[in-house]
DNA sequence: ATGGCTATGTACGATAGCGCACAGAGGATT
DNA sequence: AATCCTCTGTGCGCTATCGTACATAGCCAT
């Protein structure tokens, strides 16, 4: 594939210099990435890594029982198979489609070989490694700690950030999985939200309406994720630029 | 310092060839590290890193209302520090030691410059933190899912695998601000435990007596940390030895 | 238009965990 | 021996969430 734009829209590639580009580009593909669509399984090799144009993948775990529970969600700030150049080469962790789009797809090798030059993408990689850890941490608390009125809120808010619009196409049943919680409790949290007018939905529709409104709602978790994606997102003193 | 011990008993330095060993080890420190130490704080600059001998340290992450929840926990198997060579240079969790003993310390410019050397410490550091992503994935899923009886029996398990003895000196009060609920939950669930004959405990000593039955009791989530601890523990393919 | 499917709405008892309050009990200190 | 403090034990009402069941409502295909 050649020619592929200055500016693709993800924002880790984005950050690459025009030498990093110019080898890396001929790799790329800008493939499809429908609803529901499984980029890896537990355990399972990852041919390829994805850096999201403008759709949603989530990191999920499912348990022996077949419930689930998101880890973390990511779009084109980031990277999907960061295992691959961790070293691990899988991890017991599901990534699937929450929101269809498509995404520029590289070979694995490619990547891997990338990573050991050493070079920016290395400390892109990283730093994006580090913002993901933030979210999984603070999944882990807000699990813990707040109610699915506040998770939905910051589910939402995670959502919209990675998406072009302020419209989501989700059911309340998948959204519900994704928190690991039953529908009911969503449909009851959502049937809440409508009434306040911070979003408007139908089936499988959800609008949010009221932003501010929405981030008051939720819990401290969203802001401090956003607060440390931001600051990894800047630029480091690479030199290499 | 001079003359450290081949075996350092830190499982990631034990990993490091002779000639990686001579370079780094004179700026190697054997430190205290008494219960409670804090080793650094949410947003603060990371001086040093550490390498425990024989001591545990818990992340943990507090949130605006002072409760907290264990992200993960440390031990002779990793390092504390981690945000250090990912690029952020700082986490917005806590680090603080749950088990006393000791630790190697590092300066954290030392360990950025080895971690660029592109070489079997890169390799070995990346393979503990996707080890670490995993714990702390699965901390999450646990919070979502699993009662605090399990929880409990998942964080004895992962402590005790940290530990020479079969003793943990710890109260339930500080069990439960790790796992973040209320010590009167902690204690119930001890007390079922004991009963059972698989732990016994008085004032701050906790003693293992049967770990086979707290495995059983545990839920999956200890199982799946351990599996994939020990998967990404094992040589990767250096040629550096 | 009819039937069927999917998404949403609602209700209700069961339960796990919370917040609070207070009562022993084991060590340490004086 | 008396005192104090920390740690542990227990009880009770409250709430959020769960599991289950079933009802409606929008959309599609025939």
């Amino acid at each position: 594939m050649t020619g592929l734009p200055d500016q693709l829209c993800n924002r880790l590639l984005d950050k690459l210099s025009q030498n990093d580009r110019n080898r890396l580009f001929p790799h790329f593909k800008l493939v499809d990435m429908p609803l529901g669509k499984v980029l890896y399984e537990p355990g399972g090799v990852l041919r390829h890594v994805y850096f999201p144009f403008n759709c949603i993948v989530s990191l999920l775990y499912v348990m022996e029982n077949g419930s689930a529970a998101e880890i973390s969600v990511v779009g084109n700030e980031g990277m999907i198979g960061i295992a691959l150049f961790m070293g691990g080469e899988s991890t017991p962790s599901r990534a699937i489609v929450q929101s269809a789009g498509r995404a520029y797809q590289l070979p694995g090798q490619i990547l891997k070989d990338e990573f050991k030059r050493n070079g920016a993408m290395q400390v892109l990689l990283l730093r994006y490694t580090q913002a993901l850890i933030t979210q999984m941490t603070q999944t882990a608390v807000c699990n813990r700690h707040h109610s699915v009125d506040q998770q939905l809120c910051r589910w939402l808010l995670l959502s919209l950030d990675r998406l072009p619009t302020n419209k989501l196409s989700m059911t309340q049943e998948l959204i519900a999985d994704m928190l690991g919680v039953r529908r009911e409790g969503v449909n009851e949290a959502a049937g809440k939200l409508q009434k306040l007018g911070v979003i408007r939905y139908s089936r499988g529709q959800m609008t949010v309406l009221d932003r501010p409104k929405l981030e008051k709602l939720s819990c401290e978790c969203y802001a401090v994720v956003k607060k440390e994606t931001d600051r990894l997102r800047v630029a480091p003193s690479f030199g290499t630029r």
